[in-house]
DNA sequence: ATTAGAGGCGCGATTATTCACATTTGCCAC
DNA sequence: GTGGCAAATGTGAATAATCGCGCCTCTAAT
């Protein structure tokens, strides 16, 4: 017995804007996020949504056309305001810049790391796309460094090395949060978590600019 | 037709001397720290050691006992070098020695890292266990820090975030190792990379000791 | 001869994927 | 509005592959 048949506009707004489509991105990124490609099951994924398995195939060919798509969503959010920071030298200035947003777009989003790192783990073949699109702009971006404060690690040639140092320590950050919340008894995404964040990872870096060698 | 059927002495040498529960130990270890452990497959292990996978259950209950007893022993060969550096006030020399103590153990074995990594990442049971057998002991280790240099986050409160910080600066290098073979073209567990790897995060920590703040 | 350890067989559960079918939705002529 | 039609989107059933795991047999070394 069918009690409403029609829909008034208050009923509409309070409905979810989204489509199903985005929806299940939304699920598959969380889900592939935590267990990685191999141990996400369509199921699991289904399941969040509200559908059946089968469903998922009306939206998406299979199953790893369901995980390029939730990269590219994942990619085409971080690489814009990266882009951003990549015109014009390098500066004192701009790597600090640089280090606060990517703190802030990974605490916005966890979910992007944790999918790189689980690429990392198991050398799949993922990850050679994830490389191309996160991290070799970061290097072969014709920038040239001009400030005098970051030639720390020019000589030795550690500086792609330090680049890495300083990213990793950013997204280790957000993969290893599961263990922080338990070790520290904080919730790791908390306001206060990413001002300590903030805090700790600008004071290294400024501790590296001010520390003048050996 | 068998045409050997008595073993003398050097065929004993020449064949692996690991008994067949070891043998499992290790591809498991290996399978589990790439693949995490419910994208690990039994068959796999059985494969790579040679036998079926039926034969695993001769030697270990079940899945989750095999995995119980590959992170017992990862554990067991990381607890002690580290247990030797808890004794006594924890100064700035003491500091270095823990520092580069988990760079060389991490480097020289990678699965505990990836094993730790993955268990974080899923949140599973596992987590809590691999805490209080790594991470507890460096926090409520009675030890008092006596040296002036270690004060720097000592009074923000951020300590025990900055010595996660470091260990996370250690162990995400080898959870990303892949990742930097391709990026860099260098084999990142090389006897030059190790060095690398000891220089680069000894320069952060002298940095950080000799930054007096703001 | 006893026994540890390996192989073969197969059950039951889960998985990705397909297919045939039901239902809803957007749209257009009237 | 109304009727109808096609496309989009849902479902249950079925398939083939894989997985963890138990049972039974065989073999080789003590």
């Amino acid at each position: 017995m069918l009690v409403c048949l029609r829909m008034n506009d208050s009923m509409v707004m309070s409905a979810p804007p989204r489509g199903t489509s985005d929806r299940i991105l939304d699920a598959a990124e969380d889900i592939f996020a935590e267990k990685g490609y191999s141990a996400t099951s369509l199921g699991d994924v289904a399941d969040r949504v509200g559908i059946r398995s089968p469903s998922l195939y009306n939206h998406f060919k299979n199953k790893e056309a369901l995980y390029e798509a939730v990269l590219e969503r994942l990619l085409t959010d971080f690489s814009a305001p990266l882009a951003e920071l990549d015109s014009g030298p390098v500066t004192n200035e701009r790597v600090f810049q640089w280090l606060e947003t990517i703190v802030r777009l990974h605490h916005a989003n966890p979910n992007l790391a944790r999918l790189l790192q689980h690429a990392a783990l198991s050398g799949g073949p993922h990850t050679n796309q994830l490389i191309d699109r996160l991290f070799r702009p970061m290097f072969q971006s014709g920038a040239k460094i001009e400030d005098a404060d970051i030639s720390l690690f020019a000589d030795s040639g550690l500086q792609p090395w330090a680049v890495m140092a300083f990213n990793n320590l950013v997204m280790s950050y957000v993969t290893m949060a599961p263990m922080y919340r338990d070790l520290l008894g904080e919730d790791p995404f908390s306001d206060k978590a990413l001002a300590n964040q903030l805090n700790l990872v600008k004071t290294l870096l400024r501790a590296v600019f001010e520390y003048k060698g050996d």
